[in-house]
Order: C-alpha cells, then structure tokens, then sequence
DNA sequence: ATGTGC
C-alpha cells in the first residue's frame, strides 16, 4: 500500500482534532472519536468513506465537515445510514463539504444541499463543425452576450406559467407556455423540449413543488420576481462551447448520439436566488425546530425529523423542489439562448439533448433520502456529467450503481483554492501561471477569470481515472473547451 | 452557491 507523504503526520494531527482517520487503497475512512461527540449521541460513530487519488492534497477541514455530516442524528428519531464523499471533495463554508453524499432515514438536513438547490449540468451536441462555428464567433458571441450578461433577453412570466413552473419543472411549465406564450421561450419548439424531458433527470420535475407559487417570488402583480432566471450565475458557473475531442465507449456514445468532432454545449448552474432564498430560510427554521431544551449541535447542521415534525419535513421537501424545478427551467433557459441565436447564425443547426443532471439535490432513495452536495448522481446506465475547469477537459459518463459511493460521482475536479486566494495572490500573477494561455473566457468581470482560473482547480485527470478504477463510472467521451461565458 | 469577502 502507497501512501502519501506525509500521511502519518496528517493522521495524528487529525487524532488530536478529534478525528480517527486510516488509509487504505486511496481511501480515506474517517471516524469522529469522542472528543466530538456530543453529549447525547450515545451511539456508535459513524464512519464516512472518501475516495482519493494517490498522493492528492487532502483538507483536514473538508475531513472534518464530512466526518460532522456522517454524525447528524435527531435526539427524537433520524439517523444517517451512510456517508462518503468524491474525489474532488473541498471546504465548503456553510460547514458541509462540497463533494458530500449522505443517506439519511427518518431525517433530512436542510443544510446538506444548503443554498444551491439544483445545480447541475447540461450537455448538447450540434451538427456544426467547429471551423464553421469559429467563421462567426465573434457576431455569436455578441448575441449571446446580450442575452446572458444584459438581459436582452425576455423572460417574463404570468403568475400562471410562473407557478407551474415551480410546482411541476418542466412538463407542467410547457404546458402553461403552450396555453398562452410569454417571453423568449415562446419562440421555443415545444415538441422538441417535451421530447427531451425523458434526457432530462426525473424528467425535469421533481415531485412535490409547491401548488403555487411563494408570495415571495410571485408578487400580487401576477408577474414572475426575477430571481436570475435565464442568467449563468458566479463562481465555477458557466456555458462553454467545446468539441467532441475523443470517443471512449462507442456503443454507449453513439445511443446517446454522441459523435467524435461534434460541437457540444455545456452549461452548469442552477436555482440562482430562488435556491438562496429558499435554502437559506430553511438553514434558519431547522435550527428554531431543534429541541430547546438541548445545546445546539456544534457542526450547526441541524436535521428535521420525521417522527418529531413530519409537518416541517414535507414542507422542506416541497421548498427544494420548488427551486429545483426552477433551476431545471434555468439550465433549459440557458439553453435556448443559445439554440435561438445558433439558428439565426447559422441557420438550421440542430442541438440536441444529451443529458441535464443535478449534482446538488435530496432524493428518494436507500433507506429514505439521499442527499448530494456537489455530487453527481452515478446510476447504473445513467449519463454523468463532469465539467473539468476552465481550459481542462470535461467528460461524459455513465454510472456504475456503486452502493459503497452512494452511486455518486464528482461534479468537476475540485477546487485547489478558494475563490478569496486567487484573488489576493493571483493578480500578480502571469496568464500563463494561472494556466489561462489559450482560454478564450467572455466574462464582463477580470477578477472572475483569476477567481476561476485553472490554477484554482486540481487537475482533472487523476479524478476521473480513479473513479473509473473504483467502478463509480465509466468514460463515454472526452470534451475539450472552444470558448466559456463566466458571468 | 449569493451582485460575496480577510
């Protein structure tokens, strides 16, 4: 067994933290011992599993949120059954790391998905050659431009359109459009986005939204508030425009219709503000449910039972998928944008669906839910979508159903570094050391592209091979970046 | 993640 150098050394730092730690095979399994504990967990410690390429860098504080995570119990009934985390696990600071997966019975926790509900991916390809697509980039990326960065794009929404988009995601918000439609979409090929609801996860609705839209977000006036709809939104969020570089597994690739030398599309955001506010307002009702006559937890994560609120509960699960189903209408959105201005460029292009797939949701499923925070779901068969950073890779895969990982892949590389470093140390710093040479980002903010740059990111490389080594997924295809819009 | 932040 190999071992990263100073491995020892972090093991018995992490003891005297609190955390039992061993190594075998690149994994990690962490225990919390009993310096942690609090007073009332009476049970066993529950150990969680993280997965690692050799020699990786790894964060005693995303160590020690996730060993935190794997310890959440309910005094008044809920548990959680399994913990582990992906390879591109890091800090995160609501106190959960991103890259978690926990499987939780009798009990969710609101903070585990915390603000940005329905995060995820979504993969087009087009029938456009890239020398095709580079002969009008410029006046594409002006188009585009307008509509991400400037809002010269409409998204206006009747109260009616508005709420079904929140209650059933995509079916039902299509068939309010189709009754009467409003903004940019209704310039949309409706068969064609019902079509793709089947590539779509859930089929673009999650169950359970709520049966109208919140006051907060549908005022009196009848028309939708703006929360971001139709925007890219920060951080690792992005549409980038890249080429089929190489096909792995012929059979898989070309059911998805996937082709070597295609142009592909790929976006990755989510629920924007709704997911804030709505992730955010549940962060504080989850602590006011936590019993007063017991100290607070000192993760903060605080869990919603079942046995003790099944009230709260359902009305937590309603709220995240009112914004997940938003933020599935968002990606669409973003989306569209791009297929109307692809047709009036260059004319009849199609660009079709390969897949959208969140990486930040609580679903149904093991023992009751299972939430992944950054994390994408692996199912057997499933299509997996892996961005790689800006200038690196991307990757389609598909799931192997592993049950000792959650059947959950990463959701990119993970970052090195956090946003706040790069833009303290990265401003001295040439476009060559920041790895930006030969990146063609379209951003209205510089800082964003030092914030982002691949510097700020592991490679991606040594992620996906050891998730292939652990069966956790298998490689469809290998995508390699045009051009990036960065809000 | 968030028109943010040490």
């Amino acid at each position: 067994m190999q071992q990263p150098k100073n491995l020892n050394r972090l093991l018995r730092a992490l003891s005297r933290q609190g955390l039992d730690v061993s190594y075998d095979n690149k994994v990690y399994s962490i225990c919390l011992n009993s310096s942690l504990k609090e007073n009332w967990q009476d049970a066993d410690a529950q150990t969680a599993e993280v997965l690692l390429p050799e020699g990786f860098p790894v964060e005693a504080k995303a160590l020690k949120q996730l060993a935190s995570l794997a310890n959440v119990r309910h005094p008044q009934g809920g548990c959680v059954c399994r913990a582990c985390a992906t390879p591109d696990f890091h800090p995160g600071d609501s106190g959960v790391a991103i890259g978690s997966i926990v499987e939780t019975a009798g009990m969710v926790i609101p903070a585990a998905v915390g603000s940005d509900i329905n995060c995820g991916m979504r993969l087009h390809v087009g029938d456009l050659s890239i020398e095709q697509f580079l002969s009008q980039r410029d006046r594409f990326v002006e188009l585009l431009k307008g509509d991400y960065f400037f809002g010269t794009r409409d998204v206006s929404m009747t109260a009616t359109t508005a709420g079904a988009m929140f209650q059933h995601g995509i079916p039902g918000w299509l068939d309010a459009l189709r009754d009467k439609p409003t903004g940019s979409a209704a310039n949309s090929d409706f068969e064609q986005l019902a079509s793709e609801c089947d590539r779509t996860f859930l089929g673009g609705s999650m169950n359970g939204g709520v049966k109208w839209a919140p006051e907060e977000l549908v005022p009196n006036d009848g028309l939708v508030r703006d929360g971001g709809l139709g925007t890219i939104g920060g951080g690792n969020h992005f549409v980038e425009i890249q080429v089929v570089e190489e096909v792995i597994d012929r059979a898989t690739a070309y059911t998805w219709g996937v082709r070597s030398g295609q142009i592909a599309f790929m976006i990755h955001s989510g629920s924007r503000n709704v997911g804030k506010y709505i992730g955010g307002m549940w962060r504080d009702r989850a602590c006011e449910a936590w019993p007063k006559t017991l100290k607070h937890p000192e993760s903060r994560l605080f869990p919603l039972s079942v046995a003790a609120n099944p009230e709260l509960v359902s009305s937590y699960l309603q709220a995240e998928a009112t914004a997940a189903n938003y933020g599935f209408i968002n990606r669409l959105l973003l989306a569209e944008f791009l297929r109307l201005r692809l047709r009036q460029v260059f004319g009849d292009v199609e660009a079709p669906l390969v897949y959208d797939v969140p990486h930040n949701i609580t679903l149904a499923e093991g023992a009751g839910w299972v939430t992944r925070k950054g994390a994408c779901p692996a199912h057997l068969g499933q299509p997996v979508i892996v961005p790689g950073s800006m200038g690196a890779p991307s990757y389609l895969l598909v799931g192997k159903g592993n049950d000792r990982f959650l059947r959950s892949a990463s959701h990119g590389a993970g970052r090195a570094r956090s946003r706040f470093d790069m833009s303290r140390e990265g401003v001295d710093k040439t476009d060559s050391a920041l790895g930006l040479t030969g990146v063609d980002c379209i951003t209205l903010r510089e800082e964003r592209r030092i914030e982002e740059a691949p510097a700020a990111y592991k490679p991606i490389q040594p992620v996906i091979d050891v998730q292939v080594e652990a069966q956790i997924v298998g490689v469809v295809a290998k995508m390699k970046p045009v051009l990036t819009f960065k809000a």
